[in-house]
DNA sequence: TATTGTTATACTCTATAACTATA
DNA sequence: TATAGTTATAGAGTATAACAATA
């Protein structure tokens, strides 16, 4: 990770700073960091964590419908689920009504790891919006999904 | 790039709906994904905007110094401006002050692009943030400086 | 001692295309 | 015909570690 805590001189960034799609990178870097440091004790990214979560929200789901929510490619599934499985988080079980399709659920320990990681990912959250009041985050958050909803709604 | 547009039955996401992590992560990927869009006639990248700008604001800077303002490290810098470079947008002069590092400067053609880069990059940012009032849009990126003024301060 | 640019290397995340087995 | 899971493959983007030249 590189340094962004030096006391180095700021930069100008120029037209940078009025571009909504710098600082939403930036504070999603950040985040990102945040939120990889809040889970340590998981060793869950967030990438996995989206996956479980939307596991432990829907249990028997298929990894096409995970793949769809989560705005990735079905075959970009494929490992991230293997690597769950492999770490005995989630179990791929044949779905009772389409034998082409998993159904996908929680282990007892994924389950564990599930609730845990939801508490730290807390955390993290609140470490990145340490910047911000309460309601201010609450008027991020609101704004991002309105922004959201308009490409996976 | 997925399909972000399907008529499928949108799937509960659970608590990631509650996760700025997570929207912020969404939302940067419709940034990027427009802002590509948008800057297909100038064939330059999100990261390499933000090169071309922070040269353009600061004639004469050095690779180090883009890196630090852009939160990355020296070396991923290289191949960047290598690019650039290659394409002749930016040119490597030698320091007046220090004989190791370059004094990078935008060539004509470098201006140019990065003039007209700016025009459509905003024409992305309009078409990520479409969903959102002007009033709205600027309260976005005044949140999200605040947050990003937390890490690069 | 510290910093600049560089190289070599590797890792993560993701996409595309094609295959198979189902539906 | 279309979809689910899979594989093989490739491309961004980025980091770490080391080195020579210079500060």
């Amino acid at each position: 990770m590189p340094d962004t805590n030096s006391k180095k001189q700021n930069t100008n960034v120029g037209p940078l700073n009025d571009l909504m799609t710098y600082h939403l990178r930036r504070a999603q870097v950040c985040a990102f960091n945040n939120f990889t440091e809040a889970m340590t004790e998981t060793q869950v990214t967030p990438g996995q964590f989206g996956v479980l979560t939307l596991i432990a929200s829907n249990k028997g789901i298929s990894q096409s419908a995970v793949a769809r929510a989560l705005g990735v490619e079905r075959s970009t599934m494929v490992a991230v689920i293997d690597g769950l499985q492999n770490r005995g988080l989630v179990v791929r079980k044949p779905s009772p009504t389409d034998r082409r399709s998993n159904a996908l659920e929680l282990s007892d320990k994924g389950q564990e790891i599930y609730e845990r990681g939801l508490e730290l990912a807390k955390n993290g959250d609140r470490k990145t919006a340490s910047a911000l009041s309460d309601e201010e985050a609450v008027q991020l958050v609101t704004l991002l999904r309105k922004l959201n909803s308009a490409i996976d709604g």
